[in-house]
DNA sequence: CAATGCTTTTCATTCAATGAAACCAAGGCA
DNA sequence: TGCCTTGGTTTCATTGAATGAAAAGCATTG
């Protein structure tokens, strides 16, 4: 469901391993990770490993403490993951990104009424990190953690564009039905130091994202943008 | 600084391995994650493995998007591991429980006015995954992601703890001074349909919670605890 | 420019990873 | 009840993938 692996440089063929087992231990994670949970023999396919082989590296993750076996014996997040992925919001580079675009997103909703997503740039594909929902009964939900490509796509574009000069306002890209059918986005580039480096995206039913609403999710979206970009050039607090 | 990997039924010897490059790898990528951006030497020394091969590793994982390297050549968390971990907090059995330890957390601070913790076990180890800060200037701070041991720490003590009869109040578990100096630990288990799977810490200055402080920790605590109990006993919604 | 500290490449050696096949355990079903 | 299918687990001989010492780059600094 949610995007094979992105090879930032396309590597090679993909017969050529250099070290297979780490390969297939990281795939094997992701794939738990990311499906929620599953069975030995639903990873190793998933992940097109011969099940003795994933057996072993799925026993490896879960002595680690990566991963957990519940009775059923399906595989599943494990407190050392818990552990690391709550460090990773504590500093790293998106630390930063996500808690200067919270007040924007939050905006965002409240203004346009529609679901609001903070996406960066993973290689070929853009990755939904944060979001707000919108309350309305009929809103975009669960992109959270998907992948979706550059090619072709809002955010893809807005990702893939020129940042503005500082303290301007950037430009919005839109499009409709790119991923799914009557999904409208509205997006803009979140500007750093060093070029754009991630954009918030409004996503809503097509048929309500239209006219006035439309107008208005534009302006907003890109006004956030140019708040947070701003935020974010600002004296950068020390590192640990 | 942040702990040793949990080897959560002791593997033979160490020197003994089964799959040194995957080991390896997360050992690599932990690392990273946990000491925010470091250099290929540093990483190399910190997991223990020969720079040659260190940087095979990191390289991989860079490639992968799991890890990035910024201009000054260190290496720091990337987003396809910002999207497992955002993705891990959507499901999995953690996720439930941070979800309905959340409000619990909140009502800890507005009551004791102390930092509140969410913690679980990882082997031999406590995980502190989620926390909600007190609002007052001197406060326990900086714990999420950080791991202890349960040999000897009120933590520990609480998470091995016999669930009590659901419906009752948990014993409470207190303890200063067992990590950090000057530093007193309130802590309740919090039980799930089998047993005790996570636990409530309130930490502050030891000057302060005593007394009548401490009684209404205690029974806040307590009472928090045995909310959440409740709260994840009830029936659970479907799974994907 | 010599010295120092990191990073990167190379390459011969070996040991660790591999997966086919055999083996178990547990349902499902007639 | 016993047969059969569908996972999971173990074994073990084979091989090529992982390894790391050493040497070579490449900045930075005094």
């Amino acid at each position: 469901m949610a995007s094979e692996r992105a090879p930032s440089h396309g590597e090679p063929p993909s017969t050529l391993h250099q070290s297979r087992s780490a390969e297939r231990v990281l795939a094997l994670l992701d794939t738990v990770i990311t499906n929620g949970a599953v069975s030995l023999t639903d990873a190793a396919a998933e992940a097109d490993i011969p099940t003795s082989t994933a057996l072993r590296h799925l026993r490896l993750l879960t002595n680690r403490g990566y991963l957990v076996r519940d009775d059923r014996g399906w595989y599943s997040v494990g407190p050392a993951f818990v552990r690391m992925a709550v460090a990773s919001f504590q500093s790293g580079p998106y630390a930063r990104l996500m808690a200067a675009a919270q007040p924007g997103l939050e905006r965002l909703v409240e203004i346009t009424e529609e679901s609001a997503y903070l996406a960066v740039r993973d290689g070929i594909e853009a990755v939904y990190i944060a979001t707000v929902e919108s309350r309305r009964a009929i809103r975009h939900v669960g992109w959270v953690g998907k992948s979706v490509p550059l090619q072709g796509t809002a955010v893809g574009k807005a990702l893939l564009s020129e940042a503005p000069a500082p303290g301007t306002r950037p430009r919005s890209v839109l499009n409709t039905g790119a991923i799914e059918p009557d999904v409208t986005a509205v997006v803009a580039p979140i500007s750093g130091p060093a070029g754009v480096i991630g954009a918030f995206s409004v996503l809503g039913p097509a048929e309500r994202l239209v006219g006035e609403r439309l107008e208005i999710a534009t302006a907003s979206v890109t006004q956030a943008a140019m708040e947070t970009s701003s935020a974010l050039s600002e004296a950068r607090p020390v590192l640990p």
